[in-house]
DNA sequence: AAAATAACTTAGCAAAGGCTAACTGTATTG
DNA sequence: CAATACAGTTAGCCTTTGCTAAGTTATTTT
């Protein structure tokens, strides 16, 4: 086998970033996978509040087609999202959050313009500011995103 | 069915960013899937890429540790990318990267290494910084990558 | 060299998130 | 009000990515 070299856990300025200590690298990895697992369900929640407040109502068949879904998978994320407490609704009626889907609306939407914004501001193109604000709106961190809004309002023109 | 009142394309400056058109809008979710497709793998031919060249050899003992994941999620994984062409191994032995392997973890480096410089130009604590790195790299465009080289040349204090 | 330990693999399970096809309700319209 | 069209649901399938438990192979130690 070979020597593990016992690394000095100093950090070594000689050459690019060495990797990091394993349960710190675990770590990280394990808060991709954890957003993964709750980005779906906001990116639903945030959908199904935009367009109650754009369209008056949320219906599964606007879902799917803003999702580029089929209206089975919907339904059956409709029924975890029910499930979770976060939406209520009676069958084959259109939807409504709850007031802790509401709250999870707000929280995202709020990223979400925040994450938006700052990629405009670097001076991204529209078009893929949006694409890109979507992926990444749920792997900020706090601490980012106010480091984004700083960076927005003082580099804002307008 | 309420009437959709023939909403006009032009933007409207009264109120928060309305919804974009439905086709959009759904390419925007679209490529957020397809980044989840490949992010994980990319994240093991990264690793498996780092580990060699920081600790001569990739084992998958290694492997879950850092990624803080079973063995067997790890086999399963390698069998995958084997069949993908991007790793090489003989049983039971450590893990090489095939050529399209090598091309792939160098392109997730430096899309990590990029983003990472640009957290911390911006100003990211270090912990953060490696996190939110971790989640946003597989979210950012080639036009926003190359806004964040710029900016950490111009803002890197050093 | 045998025994013990560590590394790797395989089999089988579960949950998420897709799909299509078939069915059930609701709404429009002749 | 019947027929048709549209919206929503259900059932059943697949893949991915995780797990545990049990079995194999390699390595180290005695």
């Amino acid at each position: 086998m070979i020597e593990t070299p016992d690394e000095s856990p100093s950090p070594c300025l000689c050459e690019a970033d060495a990797l990091p200590p394993s349960d710190q690298h675990a770590q990280q990895y394990a808060a991709v996978r954890n957003a993964h697992e709750t980005e779906l369900l906001e990116d639903y929640v945030e959908l199904i509040g935009d367009l109650i407040e754009h369209q008056g109502e949320a219906r599964s068949a606007d879902i799917a087609q803003r999702m580029g879904v089929s209206q089975a998978t919907v339904s059956k994320m409709v029924a975890r999202l029910k499930g979770l407490g976060l939406v209520a609704s009676k069958p084959y009626r259109s939807l409504f959050l709850t007031e802790r889907g509401e709250e999870m609306a707000a929280m995202s939407r709020q990223r979400h313009a925040i994450v938006l914004r700052f990629l405009r501001a670097l001076g991204i193109s529209d078009d893929t500011a949006r694409i890109d604000a979507e992926g990444m709106e749920h792997h900020v961190s706090e601490e980012t995103l106010a480091a984004m809004q700083r960076f927005s309002q003082q580099h804002e023109s307008s």
